[in-house]
DNA sequence: GTCTATAAATAGATAGAC
DNA sequence: GTCTATCTATTTATAGAC
């Protein structure tokens, strides 16, 4: 893994914080470079286009999220594995909150350059909670049924991350990942 | 309400099911004419711009939606109500696939021009899961911790019916809802 | 109300000097 | 490796005839 370059660096930055703010396709290439500190020029000689900027951001972002449910998963068994998968993915997203919302704007996406590497994964990480889910669940249930449950548990988990730092940011993780998980214990329905 | 012309008609049509497929920054007004039948004139002299024609679009989607959930919420009591707005949420989903991809891909972003309507609905559509919510949680659960969860709730439906949509769309209703509200039935945490 | 033709602006990408 | 200057394509939006 080659280092990257302290200009590389200062690149993606511009381009994390502008698309968080204005979207992908809001942001333009000039800005890019402004906030970098950086001629346009620069810019492509570091990246080829905007869709690889904008693919390594977003590949290497949920990337780090399935090796993060991953290592999550392997920490503890039954349903504490989920518990500890929706913990820390809420908490990688207030530890990146401009990933977080880049992420969350493109995730549901199928129109990009980047959607197939982005797709896989996402699947990649429900897969991880789906392998969880796999002793919790009757023997019986298909496969599909499972992975329907682990995208509504990864879609709960995002959707309430967004939730929260759009709308009660100063509330503490611990707050957040009880809310979430008081919602899968089965007291709501008790 | 003055009734809608067969063109614009046509127009928002043409513009929903490109914007499901290529996303709307991937629409251009001169696909939405063509596959409109009409020219791209007669695309602005119906809808202002292309921000107001996506605008109404969504607008009318998601209010369809929060409309939804609240009829849902109102047909039954206790967690039953819960349920019955899981449900009515995925048949609607179901019902209007091409809108509720166009939703899901729209619904996470903050930089568009019609993103207070949007917001707005869609806090609308999850406090009024919140509404539901209220009696099925303890008296001192605080006003966000509840919006988390219905949040949770919200995002689990979706992503679940997002996951059903585009990988096992062969899949009945009934059992996509089952497996979602299996999540929630604390089975898992048994 | 619908059309054709065109204006006007934007933004991704490249060339070539330093 | 970084810069400035420029090309080129795209696309939103408008003007004006029918």
């Amino acid at each position: 893994m080659p280092r990257i370059s302290p200009t590389k660096m200062a690149i993606l930055s511009a381009a994390l914080e502008l698309g968080a703010v204005n979207g992908i396709s809001g942001t333009t290439m000039e800005q890019v470079a402004e906030r970098a500190g950086v001629a346009k020029g620069s810019v492509y000689y570091n990246f080829s286009s905007k869709d690889k900027l904008f693919e390594e951001l977003l590949t290497t972002g949920v990337s780090t999220l399935a090796e993060t449910l991953s290592q999550a998963r392997q920490s503890a068994a039954g349903f504490a594995a989920i518990e500890a998968m929706v913990t820390d993915m809420l908490t990688l997203i207030a530890e990146n909150r401009a990933l977080a919302k880049l992420m969350a704007s493109e995730i549901f996406r199928t129109d990009r350059a980047w959607q197939d590497a982005v797709q896989t994964l996402r699947r990649e990480a429900i897969s991880e909670i789906g392998t969880a889910l796999a002793p919790l669940v009757p023997a019986a249930t298909s496969e599909p049924s499972r992975l329907l449950m682990a995208g509504g548990i990864f879609g709960a988990t995002l959707m309430g991350g967004l939730e929260w730092l759009l709308f009660s940011p100063e509330t503490d993780v611990a707050e957040v990942s009880a809310a979430i998980l008081y919602t899968f214990s089965g007291k709501l329905a008790a």
